[in-house]
Order: C-alpha cells, then structure tokens, then sequence
RNA sequence: GCCGUCUUAGCUCAGUGGUAGAGCACUCGCUUCACACGCGAUAGGUCACAAGUUCAAAUCUUGUAGACGGCACCA
C-alpha cells in the first residue's frame, strides 16, 4: 500500500472524531463488561462566554489521555463534559449587547426579558467551546453535557441553599463587603485581586477638637470617606491623645460632631496614631464600631457616585472626584496637613478591573466552619485530595482552610440562579425550593423572591454530583445519561442500557481525578470537596492535577492587554492537534512553561516521523499483517528481535507507571526514543534487507510492533494513531480489547499494552549493545576520517569468543550500516599501521585499515582525545577507590562496580595508547 | 509581614545522594531507494553563589543574590 509521503493532519482530523462520537466510543455504555471497573472524570466547566486558549487545551490533552489510557485499559470510562453559566460574564456581554444595539439600559427591558435574551445570548454563542473540544479530540461523552443552569441542576442548587439555610449554615446579613461599582454586585474575596498603585497619595486632615484650640490628625488614602466618619480613635496607651480622649471633633464638611475614642486597633507607632473611623466603607472600622457602638453612616451609592448622607455638596459625585473636591475644601479651610507620596495596592475587581469599594452591606453568606473542618479532615485523615504536584499545593490548600472566613454568595445581578428566599411586606424571609412552598409556609401571604442571584461558583461547586443526576430531594432520575440535556444527542446509535450497579451518582462518584489550573483551587476544588462530602457525603475526587500556566513567548501570562496570546486553533491549523497534544503532555506536571513554536515544531516532527515508518511498513508489507503471535516464542528470534521486543515491553511497563503516576513528559520522553532511537534508528534501518526483500516473517513482525507502538502513542495522538491504525493490514474490530468487542474496528478500543516483564531479555539488550557499539564508533571513524559514504570500508575486531560469535551473527547488519564490505573477526588485530583503531566495552577492540586515506596528525588527535576522555573518568575513580572512607562505608556493590570500571578503563586506555604509539 | 517555588548546555526545558540529559540552534559530512518535518558524526555545562551534613552533594540542610507565586495587611 502506498500512503502519502508526508503526514496531513487535517486529513486524519476530518473524519475520525465524527465517527467515534456517533458509535457511541465515548460513552460507558460501550463496555459491554459487566465487572469493569469504573474511571471517572468530570471536566471543569468552561465559562459559557469562554473560547479555547492554551490552558484548557493543556488540561484537555491531560484529561484525555487519563481517559483514552483508562479505557483502553478496559475500565468503564466517563469524560463528563459541561459549561458554566459564568454570571457576571454573560451579563457584562448581554449589557454591551443591549447598550450597542438598542441604547437601552437593563433595566429598561426589565428582569424577564434580560434573562431571556442572556439565555439567548448563550444559545447562540456559548457553544463555541464545546465546538473547540471536538476538534481537539476530547474524548467526552457528550450525550451527558451539562449546564449549570441546566433544571436538575438548578434544583440541586435550589435543594443546597434550602438545606444549608435550614441548619443555619446560610444567613443573611449585614457585612462590610467588596462592592464592584461597575457590575453593580458584591464579590467574594476570591474574586477581588490586587493592582499596585505607585501614585498613590496619602492625605493628612485636621479634624479640630471641640472646646479645644487643637486639631487632630488622621492620614487616608480615602478623603472622601471622611464625609461617613462616626470617630476618630487613638490607642488607649498613646500619651499623645490620652487628654483628647472622650472630648468631640466637630467634623469638617458636615455638621455632624463625632467622638474621640480608644481602642487597641490602633498602632500608635503608625502615621499619626490616630485613625479616622468610618464603620460603613472599612472593614476594621466596621469591628471598631462594633465595639463602641457607633452609627454606621454609609456615604455612597451602588455606582460609586456620593449619596444623600454625604451632604448636597457631594451628593451625586463620583467618588474619585469627590476626593478631589474634599481635599480641596480641606485646603480653603486650612485643616489640610500634608500630602504624601505613597505606594498602595488597591483591590480591584477580578473580571473589569474597576477599583472595589468596601462598603457595608446585606447580603447572603455561607458559614464556612463546618465545611472547612470536614475538608481539612478529609485531609488529615485520608491525606484526600492527593494533589499532584504535592509540593506546594496541599500545604496551600489545607492553610487556605484553616484560615477560611464566610463566603458571600449572594450577587446582584439577573443571570444566574435566583436565591430562593422570598419576603413578605414585614421583612420576614421564607426559604423553600419553589415560591409555592414558600408561600405555603408564609401562610398564603403575597410574596416577593430575593432579586438576587447566587455565585457562579456556588452551582459549580455542586458539579461533582449535581452532574451526575444529584437534585437533592428524589433520587436521580435515571442513569446513563437520560437525564435532562442541553446538547443535541449526537449518539445515533442505540447502545444497549446501561450496566446493573446503580445511578451515574452511585458508579462514578467519586471522580478519580480532578484536572484544573492553580487559580481555581479556593474558588473551585475546596468549594467541591466541602459541598460533596456534606451532601453526597463522599469524596468528589481522589486526586487532583495542578497543571501550571502556559505563558506566552515573553514569559508573562497570556493576555489580550500583553497580546501575547497563542491560540490553540492555530497551532491545530499550523502543526495539528496530535503535535499540540503530545508537546502539551510533554510539558512537566504542574510546571509553567514559555510557549515557543520551535518546541511544538519537535512534536510535528515525530508525527510526521510515525507517519514515514507506517509509510515504509505499509510499501513492503506484500502478504503481511499485524499477527501478534508473531512476537511470541521469542527464543528462536534473531538478536535485533529479540531486543526490540524487550525494548518494546519494558517501554510499555513504563509507560504504564508514568502515567499511573501522572507523568506524563516522562511516557512522552519514553515513546518518542523507543519510537525514534530503538524503532526507526535501530530496527528498521537493521531490517531493512529482509523487508526490501519482501521477508513476510520479518515484515509481519515489524507491522506487529508497529501496531502496538501505535496504541501507545494512541492516548497522546488519537487522530493519526487511527488514521495508521486502520490502515495497517489485518487491523480489524477482531483485535477490540473483551469488554468492547461488539463495537467497529478502532484504535481506541484495543487493549493498552501492559507491557509484559517476562519479555524483558537483558541479554537481547546486552549482545545488542555491543552491535550498537562498534557500527557507532566504525562510524565515527568514517566521519571523522572524511570516509565518503559510497566507500566501503573493512572492519578487524578483536575480541572474546562470545562477541565474535554475537558479531558473526549480525555480520549483515553490521555491514549495512557500517557501510563495510567485509568483517574480519579474531582474538587479536592484524592489520597495518595505516588503520584506525577504537576500544568497544567488554575487552574489544577494532580497526579499520585505512590505506592512503589515513591522515596520521587526525588519528592522533582523535585517539588522544579518546584516552583524555576515559582518563578523565579514571581519575575520577581512582580519587574515590583511594579513600578508605568510601571502600569501607559505601555499599559493597558500588565499591566492586566501581572496580571493574576501573579495569576496564585501564584497559582500554593502555590500548589507546598503544595504538598511538605505534602510530609514532 | 507570613508561606512557598524557581535559578541545569546558546535557547526552551527534563532529571537525580554515587560517571550531567533531551529537543532546537551551532559545527562537520550525507539528494543512502520511509521520512531534509530526514540520516550520520562532533562540539557545548564548577547544575546561581557560600557554608554545612555525608565515604559521596547538582541532588539533603542553612544562608546570600536574582526571578516569580500565594496569603495577610495597607490609617
């Protein structure tokens, strides 16, 4: 068969996906065996609003391996897919929407219909990733997709927050909170980051002291907050203040007069020791007046604008002109000390950037103290979650538990699920699941349901069970995947139902493994663990895998301000998703990495090498096919047989235990050199006569090992493994790994080679070795020699009976690519003084006689350079031999090793310097 | 302020208590009938610095310098 002469990946990618996804490959349902165990994965839910960058194509290469290894391995595989409703970013998109299309402002459209057109909104574009995965070739199993804000899933949120408010794990509440003026909405901490500020200012104000001539001085970095002022307070101890204590500030700008107080909160050696309070804009402040009982006078509006409490001077103004304006007033009336230069960190919103304001505020809240002390047993009983990498991961995790505060889940904004508390017109709350029950429990009252909406991550961190048919109440409604979906079912063929042992819930609860970024681990995997052990009370996942961050080719996180983004979709376009996937999985666990083109360039390469071997298998597989019985007694094989098949089981078990231990760049890094070095360097450049010759024994060997090469590379490179796959003679559904036997021939449901020990023949690996050895150094001394490469040359070795023998037995290799013509073997050399000699491992040596095409000062200088080499490491040996510290402590084994590598390093230089010497 | 990570060949990165590895780039030679996205052969590193533990340290400990991350605080 005659193949193109490079690889096209567009080609292999066109077809293949479609295929697997309506066979059903993807689905559990496949495994027809009854006692397969399960594996189970679900995906972190891509936002809605998301398209495809380099970090989920990292994730999504790793999770798919783990699945495509986990079900070749016959386990029953799920890959749940899903997307999340990511509140605020829909409702950022359908505001802007709104704005540009029709002028016209949410509130102008009202509640219903704004939901209605974000639901819209996300029909029409929130696919855009799940598009992406395919292409990618996730193995998901699509017919159970889900939606955060899918109805079952909506009801589980629904049934968590009813039963957290019952057991008083939610409140409501009034908190000082960080208030985004731009979205409108409280966030949680987790979603508030911090941006330097090197222009920042702090100001010093005079407040003055009522019945005294004196002022007092407080510095902020925040004047207009002074317009909410209800204190000012000293530390008890400061001598400096202790007479102003008790006595009254006539507040400046108002006409309100506040106190001066003492608490330990205050730092006497810090700026001037005195602290304006404004219990409504901080969060200390808040505490201190708590302690003192002081009014908590809010001065802004939901916009950052000053409200009517801020006095008709300010009212309406931003709040960053409104500080202007009150340092400017300060100034008119003399009461401004100083304004310093100061370097503050101000915390601004995740998403918009926009400057928070800590403001005071109602709000729903979790109480996380229970949670907290379930996740951290969970971790110091069973060690669970085992992170991947452990270092640093567990130890952040399990501090960030220990110093857990009270989330605030409550957001003010339309998209997303609606608290499920309703008021009557007293105030009194009412929460239940639906508003009949709730008004049922009001007695019949009219009621109205809280105008909020939940974290996003409230809902996901559900998704471990809610994804798996969880609504709290009734049992899941049914297994395998026949609950509510919100994608099309793309499975066009009928699968028979699903095995005996429960609900989705009961067999793939827990996960097996967790694949997420750093940044998520508080907002997102902590939030699971917690929430699964409370209502499912298991595990939400064994393991989780840290992967690190993909930045760009300056060395900083992608971003769209830096523009130094790469998108997946391209480099598919560019190289191909095999060659994406597999450098992706090369990439060491949980470590960053600096995107460069000429890496995946590496990856495109071995594809395209994988190609060209199956290309040269297939042109000379005249009356061949893959025959795996061929492999099989292998004592009467010859030695490049013999070894390769070692090579390729000891690779296997390897492979197995790299991945096992989510090691991925280590079984990339075994693949690509059995693959390049032991299988196209070494065995098909040795086999190549017999299969020029059409040698069907040798043929059908090289296409059995080819095929099971093939399945190992499968995990990492589903699109060209199976585009080969197929293509290879006497591949069939025949060849299916038990559990899958009733489903069409593909790749990705043949048996994941375990690798069998019993195959593993060191002494196939030895003799080899010596092979290897000497067509390396004839080599070397062709080209260092300037040997044209038409010339043929004859190599004389000396060497023991036993090599000669395993020589005799590979003359014809041997002379092939040693491009020698003759091989002449004895127990000492005898050839003329115009040669060059070399010393092998094992007390050999060779020549190669070199009439007239000798050059003398060369062969001295390499020679020499050989006998620095080994006498560099000689010295190294004799150092350590001769310290009896080391010959008496360390084990006997090294200490002996380390003699006989000294032996032979004797010999072999005493040889070297022989030959340089007869050189003259 | 607290916690933590990183520093290895020109570049991007693996690795490890017992002779330093890969890919790319470089040098030399190959239109050898699978592949120039290729083949063959070289060259290239006091594993950031210092001290300690050890028979043995690039690997473990401590410190220093530089890069970075998380958390807290920020009147």
């Amino acid at each position: 068969m005659e193949i193109a002469k490079a690889y096209d990946p567009k080609e292999a990618e066109h077809s293949h996906y479609e295929r697997w996804e309506s066979s059903g490959f993807f689905r559990p349902e496949i495994n027809q065996d009854p006692d397969a165990p399960k594996y189970s994965i679900v995906i972190p839910p891509p936002n809605v609003t998301g398209s495809l960058h380099m970090g989920h194509a990292l994730q999504h290469t790793i999770m798919d391996v783990l699945t495509r290894w986990k079900r070749m391995q016959g386990y029953r595989t799920l890959w749940l897919p899903g997307t999340d409703h990511a509140g605020i970013s829909v409702q950022r998109k359908v505001v802007e929407q709104l704005k540009k299309d029709e002028h016209k402002k949410p509130t102008d459209i009202g509640r219903e219909e704004f939901v209605r057109r974000a639901w819209a909104w996300k029909e029409q574009y929130g696919n855009t990733i799940t598009e992406q995965m395919r292409r990618e070739g996730a193995s998901v199993d699509w017919s159970r997709h889900r939606f955060t804000m899918d109805e079952d899933l909506s009801k589980a949120v629904r049934s968590v927050f009813v039963t957290l408010y019952n057991e008083g794990w939610i409140y409501k509440g009034l908190r000082i909170v960080n208030w985004c003026p731009k979205d409108k909405t409280v966030l949680s901490d987790l979603e508030v980051k911090e941006e330097t500020k090197k222009d920042g200012k702090l100001f010093y104000l005079k407040y003055p002291v009522i019945g005294t001539d004196r002022t007092i001085t407080v510095a902020t970095t925040r004047p207009e907050t002074m317009l909410g002022d209800t204190a000012v307070a000293v530390n008890p101890k400061d001598e400096r203040y202790s007479d102003l204590i008790g006595k009254t500030i006539a507040l400046p700008l108002t006409d309100r007069e506040i106190p001066i107080i003492a608490d330990e909160y205050v730092d006497a050696e810090f700026g001037t020791g005195a602290v304006k309070i404004t219990p409504a804009h901080d969060p200390n402040d808040y505490q201190v007046g708590l302690r003192h009982d002081l009014p908590q006078l809010l001065v802004m509006n939901d916009d950052g604008t000053m409200n009517a409490a801020a006095g008709a001077e300010f009212e309406g103004i931003d709040r960053f002109k409104a500080r202007e304006k009150v340092v400017e007033r300060f100034e008119e009336l003399g009461l401004l000390e100083k304004v310093d230069d100061y370097e503050i960190t101000l915390p601004v919103c995740e998403r918009c950037k926009t400057i928070v304001e800590p403001i005071l505020s109602d709000q729903w809240f979790v109480k996380m103290d229970e949670m907290r002390d379930m996740a951290l047993d969970l971790m110091r009983t069973q060690g669970a979650p085992h992170f991947s990498p452990q270092v640093p991961h567990e130890k952040v995790y399990t501090a960030w538990l220990e110093n857990l505060k009270d989330w605030t889940i409550s957001r003010q904004l339309w998209w997303g699920h609606q608290i499920p508390a309703w008021y009557d017109a007293d105030g009194n709350v009412f929460v239940a699941m639906t508003d009949d029950e709730a008004r049922e429990k009001a007695g019949g009252k009219e009621l109205m349901q809280d105008q909020d909406v939940l974290d996003t991550w409230f809902s996901s961190g559900l998704w471990a069970f809610s994804t798996f048919g969880w609504t709290g109440s009734e049992p899941p409604a049914s297994a395998g995947g026949q609950v509510s979906r919100t994608d099309k079912d793309s499975t066009a063929v009928a699968l028979p139902p699903p095995h005996a042992g429960g609900s989705d819930l009961d067999i793939f609860l827990p996960t097996d493994v967790l694949v997420t970024g750093r940044d998520i681990i508080f907002l997102w995997v902590s939030r699971m663990m917690m929430l699964t052990k409370k209502f499912v009370d298991k595990k939400a996942f064994e393991d989780v895998i840290v992967t690190g961050t993909v930045l760009g080719k300056d060395g900083k996180p992608m971003s769209k301000s830096r523009n130094n983004g790469v998108d997946p979709i391209e480099m598919f376009d560019k190289f191909g998703v095999d060659a994406t996937r597999i450098y992706l999985a090369s990439i060491a666990t949980g470590a960053d990495i600096k995107w460069n083109d000429l890496l995946i360039e590496t990856s495109r390469n071995f594809a395209n090498k994988i190609w060209n071997a199956t290309r040269f298998c297939l042109l000379n597989s005249e009356g061949a096919k893959v025959d795996h019985e061929c492999l099989i007694g292998r004592s009467g094989l010859p030695l490049s047989d013999r070894w390769i098949i070692s090579r390729l089981n000891q690779t296997a078990i390897d492979v197995n235990k790299s991945l096992a231990k989510y090691e991925f760049h280590t079984a990339v890094s075994l693949l690509y050199h059995f693959f390049w070095d032991d299988f196209c360097d070494w065995y098909i450049e040795l086999k190549k006569d017999e299969i020029n010759i059409g040698d069907v024994e040798a043929t059908t060997r090289i296409l059995t090992i080819m095929e099971i090469a093939l399945r190992m590379l499968h995990p990492f490179m589903p699109y060209l493994t199976e585009e080969l796959w197929l293509k290879l003679p006497g591949t069939s559904a025949e060849m299916l790994a038990s559990a899958y036997k009733s489903a069409d021939a593909t790749i990705m449901l043949t048996a994941f080679p375990p690798g069998d020990a019993s195959a593993i023949d060191a002494a196939a690996e030895g003799e080899m070795q010596s092979v290897i050895d000497l067509i390396k150094k004839v080599r070397n001394i062709r080209a260092e020699m300037n040997i044209k490469s038409s010339d043929k040359v004859s190599v004389h070795v000396a060497a023991s009976a036993e090599m000669r023998a395993n020589f005799m037995a590979n003359e014809a290799q041997i002379k092939k690519l040693a491009r020698a013509d003759s091989i002449v073997l004895g127990d000492s050399l005898d050839v003329p003084k115009a040669s060059a000699k070399a010393v092998l491992s094992g007390g050999a040596e060779i020549a190669v006689p070199l009439e007239g095409l000798i050059d003398f000062d060369k062969e001295r200088e390499r020679l020499q350079t050989q006998i620095t080499k080994l006498d560099t490491e000689l010295q190294r040996l004799n150092g350590q031999l001769s310290n009896a510290n080391f010959v008496e402590r360390a084990p006997a084994e090294k200490v002996e090793e380390l003699r006989e590598r000294k032996g032979e390093l004797e010999q072999q230089i005493a040889t070297l310097k022989l030959n340089l010497e007869a050189l003259g």
